[in-house]
RNA sequence: GGCCCCGUCGUCUAGCCAGGUCCAGGACACCGGGUUUUCAUCCCGGCAACACGGGUUCGAAUCCCGUCGGGGUCACCA
């Protein structure tokens, strides 16, 4: 089993879905999981790429036995570094006929299209250089004209295969194309180098996306032509935009970096790919990739495109972020978040029990967390009198938790709450309202931690600063008839 | 357009291969309600689908055919 990105970007969501399956077949039958980079257009290729692929298939923890990183028998594993295993191949083929050279421009070729487009014909090589006579193509290669080698596809017959998810398919060879195998720049196709590479690095299941299942039978041809006994072959289906075309950069999210960014858990992301097309035999949908190992069955697998929907991704993270044993979140947090809160892990570690159960995704963690790192004196003084209230209500609700907060003891959010309690009742005040005047005082927004347990982790001394700073603030806004 | 793949709630899906137990189950989203100091969690309820038409059969979401719909692919990109 393998999987065989590009390196032409970010790492995408598509091959982390792929590797994902591959790998799922290759724990359950003790084969080896390869990661080879497929990097034969130089023209596409983007620097750094590969290295991002390598981190990515890590933090997700989709380790494999055999890559360019991490060696393995059948090394290289970057198709820039075998050309020459292509060039002998194509030689090969060309020695016994199945393929043949062509000097064709891409001039010509463009021509030949825009001509076959124009009289509705379909598109395709018309075979011109495959009647070439030896002498013609010894005269050519003389004058150093430019050639790619072409596959010398069968006019008659059909070709077909058995896709392991969908039953058996079949072609007309009379409409496959004698498709390019190799470059005039001397590197291979995709085609080629693919067959050539999975042959030797002895890959028995060609599990990729449904996109290839049209040149699949380039590919058994190919196998057909060298001799060798073809993989089988599994076509997972597209993951799909909400349009159901096929996912794109344009109307998703597809790098994996982003959904590192964007706080999204390895787990939840790999569970929700393994959702996509997959279903346990029990229909449970929070599980971890041991628990889907232990599970997966192709026979389970659907053929189906499933459209990636974020806000699954978002409810199955928050599930995620739940389940993390404390310090675990705290770890991740940190992990993910650097200044401030690097600085202080303590406070990060009595401010995460407060945090964890209300964030779907790590980003979300400063809307939470910055009252206690940062501070909270920029809120608009009208939040301190919620609609029944009055300013005059709001501040004799601040001058009694000024009281209780400098005389509790312990200061604890127990001890806190049943005082304030006590306190608003006394007043003839309802508890929300009058918990909101002092949560706006605490920590700056009407939506936050719980209250009391925010005062006792930012303790006692901060806790009065903050609502001295309210009743100023309060004071202010009425001197200039800001507030309400 | 040719060829190929696919078609269960808005979305992910169970059921289909081995027809009845399915007036189709679960989850997300959405809408109500409850718990709650905000938010979130949690609990309860609701909305909502077998693409359509034939056929086979006592009986079809499940088998067959057709239609329609969606997607992929038609590069010296992968």
């Amino acid at each position: 089993m393998r999987v065989a990105p590009s390196p032409t970007g970010d790492p995408h969501v598509g091959t982390a879905y792929v590797a994902l399956f591959n790998k799922a077949v290759a724990v359950r039958t003790g084969g080896q999981f390869i990661l080879r980079i497929e990097d034969t257009d130089r023209s596409r290729y983007v620097e750094g790429a590969e290295r991002m692929i390598f981190e990515a298939l890590r933090w997700l923890g989709l380790d494999y036995d055999e890559g360019p990183d991490v060696g393995g028998p059948c090394a290289p594993y970057r198709q820039s570094e075998r050309t020459a295993l292509y060039r002998e191949a194509a030689e090969r083929l060309l020695a016994t006929g199945k393929a043949y050279r062509c000097f064709c421009t891409p001039e010509r070729l463009a021509e030949l299209r825009a001509a076959q487009r124009r009289d509705r014909r379909p598109p395709g090589y018309d075979g011109r250089c495959r009647a070439l006579a030896a002498a013609e193509v010894e005269r050519l290669l003389a004058a150093g004209t430019p050639w790619t080698v072409r596959l010398a596809v069968p006019r008659t017959g059909t070709t077909r295969f058995e896709d392991g998810l969908r039953g058996p398919i079949q072609f007309e060879n009379s409409e496959i194309d004698d498709q390019v195998l190799l470059k005039s720049d001397g590197h291979p196709t995709y085609h080629l180098a693919n067959v050539v590479d999975d042959h030797a690095m002895r890959i028995t299941h060609v599990i990729r996306a449904e996109e290839w299942i049209s040149s699949t039978p380039k590919h058994v041809l190919l196998y057909e032509a060298f001799g060798w006994p073809p993989p089988v072959f599994v076509h997972l289906p597209l993951l799909r935009n909400a349009d159901r075309s096929k996912i794109s950069k344009r109307k998703n999210p597809v790098s994996l970096l982003w959904y590192r960014e964007q706080g999204f858990l390895p787990e939840a992301l790999l569970n929700f790919l393994a959702l996509m097309g997959h279903s346990m035999p029990d229909e449970r949908e929070i599980f971890s990739l041991e628990e889907f190992y232990a599970e997966f069955d192709p026979g389970r697998l659907k053929t189906t495109g499933p459209v990636f929907d974020l806000a699954k991704l978002q409810w199955l993270n928050g599930e995620w972020i739940r389940r993390l044993p404390p310090q675990e979140f705290v770890r991740r947090v940190l992990a993910h978040h650097g200044e401030p809160y690097a600085r202080r892990p303590e406070l990060v570690a009595r401010v995460a029990p407060l945090v964890q159960p209300r964030i779907r995704t790590l980003a979300e963690w400063p809307s939470y967390a910055d009252t206690f790192f940062r501070g909270c004196s920029d809120y608009e003084a009208a939040l301190l009198v919620p609609k029944p209230l009055d300013a005059a209500m709001a501040r004799q609700l601040l001058e009694q938790a000024q009281q209780i907060a400098a005389r509790a003891e312990p200061f604890a959010a127990a001890v806190l709450e049943q005082q304030a309690r006590e306190a608003v009742a006394k007043l003839g005040c309802k508890v929300g309202p009058a918990f909101m005047v002092l949560r706006v005082a605490i920590t700056g927004a009407r939506v936050s931690p719980p209250l009391f347990e925010s005062m006792e982790v930012l303790g006692r001394e901060e806790t009065l600063a903050r609502l001295q700073a309210a009743l100023a603030k309060l004071a202010t806004a009425e001197a200039t008839g800001t507030g309400s």
